[in-house]
DNA sequence: GACAGATGCCAAATCGTTTTGGCAGCCCGT
DNA sequence: ACGGGCTGCCAAAACGATTTGGCATCTGTC
C-alpha cells in the first residue's frame, strides 16, 4: 500500500516534481500557467496526495512539530485545558503537539528533550501543572522554547502565567460588592506564587475598601478538604466570626461546605464562600453551586504557543528579555455567594 | 547553531559514515574492531550527536510517532490518566505522541488524521473519553489503529475498555460482603456500555448472592451530584429503604451524600455507600473518603500501545479479527462502607 | 527575419540517514 | 609464492520533498 508521493502527481499531470512542488506551495515568484495549475491540483486531488513530513522536514530543518513537556499530566484535571489551547492553537499553524511528561525526574527529563530534539521540535513548551519557579535544564537553550504556568529567574525565556493577585482582588471584591466587610481568608502556607499572589489580591482589595487587615482572618492549613474544613473551623468558631470565607482554592471550600454545615451555617445564606481554580468537578457539583476565580488553563496554552511562534520567527532579537505574559482570572459566578445576614 | 550529524562524528572518528551508522545501530552481522567501535562511540559522545529523526524515518519509512486521537480531552480530568498511560508505554518503545483532538467534529477529525498521515505516524490511537461504541473513519484502515475505551462493530480494529460489568460486581459484593442485604442502586438512563455493565455487575452479584432483583431498588436520574441527590432520595425516602447505596458515579454518589446528610443518616454508620470512576478529586475530599471502584485509566493507555505495537509488527496475521482486551476495574476501599446498623 | 525579453517548465543538487555490495589487505595452508 | 577466506571498512544509492539555475519556446518590435 505505497503511499502517492510528488512524482506520482507530476506524472499523472503530465509535469515535473518541480512544477508540482511550485503549484502546490503556492511559490512566489514563479510564472505557472493556469490550465497547468489546475491539472496539477485535479491530479493531486484524485491521488489524495499527502506530502510527506519527513521529506519535508528534512529538506526544510522545520518538523512543524512542537514539543509538550509537563513535569505532571496526571495529578490535576486542569492539564486538559492547557494542553487543549496549546493543541487547538498548534493546529491553527499548522503544528503538532509531541507529548511528554517528566514526572519530575530531571534525568529522565534530559533524556525526553534529547528525544524531542532528535525529532527535530520547532520549540519546546516547558509546562508546569501548577503555577511555579522552574530551573529550566540548560538544553533547552540550544531551542525556541517558552514557559508554561510557570517562571524562570532567567528573563530568556518568555513564559505565560496566571494573574494570582488579580484572581485574589476579584474574589475578594465579589464577596465586598456583596456588602461583606469581616471576610475570612482560607488558605495554605506553601511557598508558591499561587499563595502570595492570592493573599496580596485579598489585601489589595480590602485595603481598597478601606478595611484593615486583621491577621486573625486568616487561617492556613493543607490545601485540601481536610485542611479547608480545619481551617473554616477556627475561623467560624470565633466570637466574632467572618461573614464571608475567601478560599485558596475549591477543594479547601469544600472542606468550608462542611465546617459550615456542621455549625448549621446555611450557605449563602449564613455565610458566603467563594473559591478559586474553578475546577467544575466540585464547584458544580457543590450545593450551592460553588463561585470561584477561574483559572485561564486554555487561554494560557494558547498564549504560549503565540509566544513561542514569536520566538520560532524571530531567534533573537537582541539577547534582550522576553515577554513575560500574565492573564487575567476571570470570575465564574454561581450560589454561593449573598449578602451578610442581617444582624 | 548547526547541529553535529553522522558525518560530523565519522570525521572526528576518522571513519566513514556508513561506518558510524553501523557501530550506533548495532547493525547484526557486521564486523567492527572493538577499538574503532570505541573510537566512534566516544566521538559520538564528545560531540553530543542526536540522530535526525527525520531523516532516518525518511529512510526508513517509521517515523517512531503514534497519533492519540480524542474526541474530547478537556472534559474529564480521567484523560491524564489514559495520556499518561500511553506515553510512558509509547517512550519505553522509542515511540512519541503526537495529540489531537476533534471536539467530536467529523470534519476536523478527518483532517487531523491528514495531518497525522503527513506525518507519517506508524499508528494512531483513536481514544474516546468514556466508554462507547464510534464509527471509526475510513481513513484510519490505511494505517494500523487501536481504539481506546472505545469498541467499533468493525472487528479489525483492536479495542481496550474496562470491564464494567466485573466493576458493578466487585462494588456489589463489596457492600454485601459487609453484610448489607438491600442494595440500592443509582444509576442513570444513558444507553452507554457502563450503563447496562454496571447494572449487569450489579444483578450477577445480587444473584450469586441468592438475592433477588427489586426493580424499587433501582432509581435512574441524570449522571452528575444534581441526579444523585434526587436518585438517592428516591430510595431513601421509601418504608424499606435500603442500607447501601451503589452509585453509578462519584459525582452521583457525591449527591448521594447530601441526600443522606438531609436525612439525618451517617455515612457509613447509617448508611454505606460505594461509588464508581475513583474520580479522586471527589472521592478523596468528601467526607467520609468515598470508597469505589476504579476504571484502570493508566492501564488502558499502557494496553493500547502495547496493541498498537502488535499491529505495527505484523501488519496484517490474516485478516483475522484483533484482540478486544477488557481491563479489571479494581476496588479503591476507603471510609464509606461498614456493616448495616442493627435493627 | 532577427533579436530581446517574457513565459513556462525542468534537471540536478540537497537535506541526514540507512543499506547494499563490494574492495583492500592480512593470515594461512600448501 | 600463491590462492582463498576473513576482517574491517567504505562509496554510492536510496528515501521524498524543495530550491537553484537554467533552457527552450513564444511574443512583439523594428
Amino acid at each position: 500500500m505505497k503511499r502517492v508521493g510528488i512524482k506520482d502527481v507530476a506524472a499523472a499531470a503530465g509535469v515535473s516534481a518541480t512544477t508540482v512542488s511550485h503549484i502546490l506551495n503556492a511559490v512566489e515568484g514563479k510564472r505557472i500557467n493556469p490550465d497547468t495549475r489546475q491539472l496539477v491540483l485535479e491530479a493531486a486531488e484524485r491521488l489524495g496526495y499527502l506530502p510527506n513530513n519527513l521529506a519535508r522536514g528534512l529538506r526544510l530543518s522545520r518538523s512543524y512539530t512542537v514539543g509538550f513537556l509537563s513535569d505532571e499530566i496526571a495529578t490535576t484535571p486542569h492539564a486538559g485545558q492547557i494542553i487543549k489551547g496549546a493543541q487547538e492553537a498548534a493546529a491553527e499553524r499548522g503544528l503538532l503537539l509531541l507529548m511528554l511528561n517528566t514526572g519530575n525526574d530531571r534525568e529522565l527529563e534530559r533524556k525526553e528533550i534529547d528525544l524531542l530534539l532528535q525529532h527535530r521540535v520547532d520549540g519546546i513548551l516547558y509546562a508546569s501543572m501548577y503555577h511555579r519557579m522552574v530551573e529550566v535544564p540548560e538544553q533547552l537553550r540550544s531551542v525556541p522554547t517558552v514557559l508554561l504556568d510557570a517562571r524562570s529567574d532567567d528573563p530568556a525565556f518568555p513564559s505565560v502565567v496566571p494573574d494570582e493577585e488579580q484572581g485574589g482582588r476579584t474574589a475578594t471584591r465579589e464577596l465586598l460588592a456583596h456588602g461583606h466587610r469581616r471576610i475570612g481568608f482560607v488558605t495554605n502556607s506553601d511557598d508558591i506564587p499561587a499563595t502570595s499572589g492570592r493573599l496580596a489580591g485579598y489585601r489589595g482589595a480590602l485595603a481598597e475598601a478601606g478595611i484593615g487587615f486583621d491577621a486573625a482572618l486568616v487561617s492556613a492549613d493543607r490545601s485540601d478538604a481536610q485542611g479547608g474544613y480545619r481551617a473554616a473551623h477556627r475561623l467560624l468558631d470565633t466570637a466574632q466570626r467572618p461573614t464571608a470565607l475567601f478560599c485558596f482554592n475549591d477543594r479547601m471550600a469544600m472542606g468550608a461546605y462542611r465546617a459550615a454545615a456542621e455549625l448549621g451555617l446555611a450557605i449563602p445564606g449564613d455565610l458566603s464562600v467563594i473559591g478559586f481554580d474553578n475546577q467544575e468537578l466540585i464547584s458544580e457539583n457543590l450545593f450551592p453551586a460553588l463561585s470561584t476565580v477561574a483559572l485561564p488553563h486554555y487561554e494560557m496554552g494558547v498564549r504560549a504557543i503565540a509566544q513561542l511562534q514569536a520566538v520560532i520567527d524571530a531567534p533573537e532579537p537582541a539577547g534582550g528579555p522576553r515577554s513575560q505574559e500574565v492573564l487575567h482570572c476571570p470570575l465564574v459566578s454561581r450560589d454561593s455567594v449573598a449578602p451578610p445576614p442581617r444582624l
